[in-house]
RNA sequence: GCGAAAGUGGCGGAAUUGGCAGACGCACCAGACUUAGGAUCUGGCGGGGAAACCCGUGGGGGUUCGAGUCCCCCCUUUCGCACCA
């Protein structure tokens, strides 16, 4: 090659569409990254992606996902690990069902298409999985098996059917649990408030696990914190009493007590008035002959509705309306007026609260608003007789106070006053200790046809008996008309809802609701390690050995829907005995959306870059790298067309430059010891110093721009001194050296280029059983370095000196120096500082 | 309102422990090569200044020989929670 033209030829142009197509062929041939064995004498490692629903389309918010579970996979791979990286797709409902009004295409072809389209694009674009391990959520299979966890569920008294109130989506025309409703909309559709319904449902008892799911919070050091508190907040745990207050007579059906939860029965001789939440059932019974006490009631609910719908419930104004009754506080036997007021909500504790102004901020605020009396009753610890302490500043929220003006419980402090009046009572039948959670029961049924049949039947004679396990899976009927309209499309159809009683074998109604599909994301991962076992989810041995997941990346949406059931569903798998682990996942990775224009990347707004126009025009090593490059896989990346041409760039330099000197470096030459000429030498330092840096980035953080960055340095120093590798200034051995390890290091993150250039470099065997490179720190280590000399902080000057110098000899270099004997002409010097190897700083007067 | 994270050139972002701010890339400028280039190579690129130097990490204070990094106050953005009794 001449010298003075670097212009690549025709044949060193780097064509990423002929070198992908000649690899992918052969990846699918070769199983040695897929072949993750049970039991194997290497460490094991689950790394998994969260599933993709098949909406037809990957975009690169996918993958950048897929990138970094890929990188990770082969990374550990490389390292000797056993590796399991499956990949698999999630039934979702509604797009299914969408796209079958839409186009008039069944549910099933619309998705079973989309999923072969979306495999197609995983496997151009390189992705390691182990097909074999394929899971899909939607198929008769993973019904069945659904249906086979309700039995059990249900059997355990964990799946139950109950009326009450619940959240309705009109645009997805079906029910929504809790987890699904996002302030006050849902979760698929931003634009679209949730509805409450009255309606009977299907419910899990996730609340069984609150106590736990909450307490293993703690234990799962390798999640983002943020998920951790999002979970606690979401389960919501709170200590408290409740506590019966006395209306001295019935009212009407509801009763003759309210009953009010606290967490501070300690301030209960403080309380000046009990309130209540304007749906409450005492509220309709006191308001039943009264038209214009039920008319402000109302209204009351109407602004509740309202805020609630704005998403703003914190901001109303708290008001309230006096019923004309009294309740008889249990302890000192004292009639409090009740109130109706706008700020109780019917769905916490019991709907009914006692109002303590002195030591509650809400209640304060009313008090001063209704001129109701405050009374203090928990004082500063510290001494009776200061007035100040006597008389604190209101209101006093202290939990660690001392109680006065309380009766026998007056010196106690707030601690022991908790205690000790939660026992009393108790004792004398008013009251009790009890703890509350925000977090609800899971709402599994769905009005829709795309779902897995939930397995009960309804019987006249024996009431709700489950499908015997022998006639698993309830399978969808084929020809159904979906409508969108509200019941489900399966009650439409008399051969479906039409069965027998395995009881008695009288005429039995079908349940015609569906499962939540997060029930099939619940477990979806277990299943990977049997994709095709008939006779059980999941080979018990083998979950032993896999679980928990290593290493699960997904983004933080997920955080209490997906999350949380998951956890839930592993819990109870255990209390069944079917797996050992508490908890599915050992570490949690959250990546950052990809945004384009300062959005988020979707299809209502049109700005979605599609992986597969990406990879047409520059690869799938470019769109992959780029997607990993442009910002740490944890930060939101700002998706622009122009940054991945200069990867593109960047792989047809490496492309060139091994296509140029593969052949006059000889790998069968062994490399020994440090490099003889300055420039072989810089090289050889470079190399192993990149090595250094990507490995410490695989171990600690994953900021994979940085080793992307620094493999990147690397091109750009081999580059710096191409000439006098050309003048033979480089031993071929370590020319080969580098070339080789170049490549290794780039094979995590474009493995289809690496794939390349190792045939070219005349690897030996696959670079799937190329093990990851080793670096020397002693190679890595500079012999000459750079220190930057300070004067009061400024930087005047630097000396070079060598590596391992000792401080004496720098302090004689630096005064030596020609800036500083400048600098120091006149003025005193106060102080000498030397940072080994990093700094000097010279303080003068 | 409470809590968390973040704020660095024209842009995306580096600087892991208090120690040379701006790695790497994009965009831009200049040059080389070329019949040509959606190609390649080389160099430049925070601001001011002819230079010496000065200024510079959202703003204001502080600690320190030394602060993007630590402390205090404030501003902005994003996320989470929000009458939770």
């Amino acid at each position: 090659m001449p010298q003075d033209d670097k212009t690549p030829a025709r044949d060193e142009r780097y064509d990423p569409q002929r070198v992908e197509t000649k690899w992918s062929e052969q990846w699918q041939q070769d199983p040695a990254l897929y072949a993750a064995e049970l039991n194997s004498t290497k460490p094991k490692y689950y790394v998994l992606e969260m599933l993709p629903y098949p909406s037809g389309a990957l975009h690169m918010g996918h993958v950048r996902n897929y990138s970094i579970g890929d990188a990770l996979a082969r990374y550990m791979w490389m390292n000797g690990y056993n590796v399991l990286h499956p990949m698999g797709w999630d039934s979702f409902g509604l797009p299914a069902e969408n796209a079958a009004i839409k186009n008039n295409t069944p549910p099933r072809e619309w998705t079973l298409s989309n999923i072969a389209n979306m495999k197609a694009q995983m496997k151009r674009l390189g992705f390691a999985y182990d097909w074999s391990r394929e899971v899909t959520t939607c198929l008769p299979d993973y019904y069945r098996w659904n249906q086979w966890f309700f039995i059990k569920l249900f059997d355990q008294g964990l799946a139950y059917r109950k009326k009450s109130k619940v959240n309705w989506c009109p645009k997805c025309a079906t029910v929504l649990a809790n987890e699904q409703v996002v302030g006050g909309y849902c979760w698929r559709h931003e634009d679209t408030l949730v509805e409450q319904r009255e309606l009977e449902q299907w419910f899990l008892r996730t609340t069984k696990y609150a106590e736990e799911l909450l307490r293993d919070l703690d234990k799962l050091e390798g999640w983002p914190e943020k998920v951790r508190t999002m979970q606690r907040n979401w389960i919501g745990r709170s200590e408290g009493a409740l506590v019966d207050f006395d209306l001295g007579g019935t009212v009407g059906p509801a009763g003759s007590t309210i009953t009010v939860f606290t967490t501070r029965i300690d301030t209960i001789f403080g309380a000046t008035s009990v309130q209540l939440a304007p749906e409450h059932p005492l509220v309709a019974d006191m308001t039943a002959n009264n038209a214009d006490l039920r008319a402000k009631v109302e209204t009351l609910i109407a602004e509740q509705r309202k805020a609630r719908e704005a998403g703003d419930i914190g901001e109303i104004e708290k008001h309230g309306i006096f019923t004309g009754r009294y309740a008889k506080n249990p302890f000192n036997h004292e009639a409090l007026p009740i109130w109706v007021a706008n700020y109780i909500l019917m769905d916490y504790g019991t709907g009914a609260i006692m109002s303590v102004p002195a030591h509650d901020e809400r209640d304060y605020e009313f008090a001063k608003k209704y001129k109701l009396p405050v009374r203090v009753v928990i004082i500063p610890t510290g001494g009776e007789s200061d007035e100040t302490v006597m008389d604190p500043p209101l209101p006093f929220a202290s939990d660690d106070g001392l109680v006065v003006n309380s009766g026998q419980f007056s010196g106690l402090n707030s601690p022991e006053a908790l205690k000790a009046m939660a026992d009393f009572a108790e004792k004398n039948g008013f009251g009790k200790a009890t703890v509350t959670f925000r977090l609800k029961d899971w709402g599994v049924s769905r009005q829709r046809y795309w779902g897995t049949p939930i397995p009960m039947l309804y019987c006249a004679k024996d009431g709700i008996v489950a499908v015997p396990e022998k006639d698993l899976p309830v399978l969808l009927p084929e020809h159904v008309d979906i409508t969108l309209t509200g019941a489900s499309p399966l009650a439409n159809v008399p051969e479906f809802v039409n069965a027998t009683c395995p009881k008695c074998g009288g005429p039995a109604r079908r349940e015609t609701d569906t499962m939540d599909t997060f029930v099939d994301s619940s477990w979806y991962f277990y299943r990977y390690t049997n994709a095709h076992n008939d006779r059980a989810p999941f080979d018990s041995n083998e979950i032993a050995y896999w679980f928990p997941i290593d290493q699960y990346i997904g983004g933080v949406e997920h955080a209490i829907l997906h999350l949380i059931y998951s956890r839930f569903w592993t819990k109870f798998m255990r209390d069944l005995g079917l797996v050992k682990n508490d908890e599915p996942v050992e570490r949690l990775f959250t990546q950052g959306m990809v945004i384009k224009d300062g959005a988020k990347m979707s299809k209502n707004l049109g700005n979605v870059v599609s992986p597969d126009e990406m990879v047409a025009r520059y690869g799938a090593d470019a769109a992959r790298l780029y997607s990993l490059f442009a910002a740490p896989p944890d930060r939101d990346l700002d998706w622009k067309d122009s940054g991945i041409e200069g990867i593109h760039r960047f792989l047809g330099r490496v492309y060139r430059f091994i296509m140029r000197h593969a052949n006059s470096a000889h790998e069968s030459m062994v490399e020994t010891g440090l490099a003889p000429s300055p420039e072989a030498r810089q090289i050889q330092r470079k190399l192993h110093q990149t090595m250094k840096r990507v490995t410490d980035d695989f171990k600690g953080r994953w900021h994979f721009n940085t080793c992307i960055a620094a493999i990147m340095e690397l091109v750009n120093e081999l580059y710096g001194v191409e000439e006098k590798i050309a003048q033979g200034a480089v031993p071929a051995a370590l020319l080969a050296r580098v070339q080789r390890d170049l490549v290794l290091l780039l094979a995590p993150f474009a493995p289809y280029l690496a794939h390349e250039l190792w045939e070219t470099l005349g690897g030996k065997g696959s670079l799937l059983r190329a093990p990851w490179p080793k670096y020397d720190p002693a190679l890595a280590k500079e012999e000459e370095i750079e220190i930057p000399v300070q004067i009061n902080g400024k930087l005047r000057s630097r000396i070079v000196v060598p590596a391992d110098v000792d401080e004496p000899f720098v302090k004689e270099r630096a005064f030596a120096d020609e800036k500083v004997i400048t600098a120091m002409a006149g003025k005193q010097l106060v102080k000498w500082i030397y940072v080994p190897a990093k700094l000097v700083n010279i303080v003068l007067r």
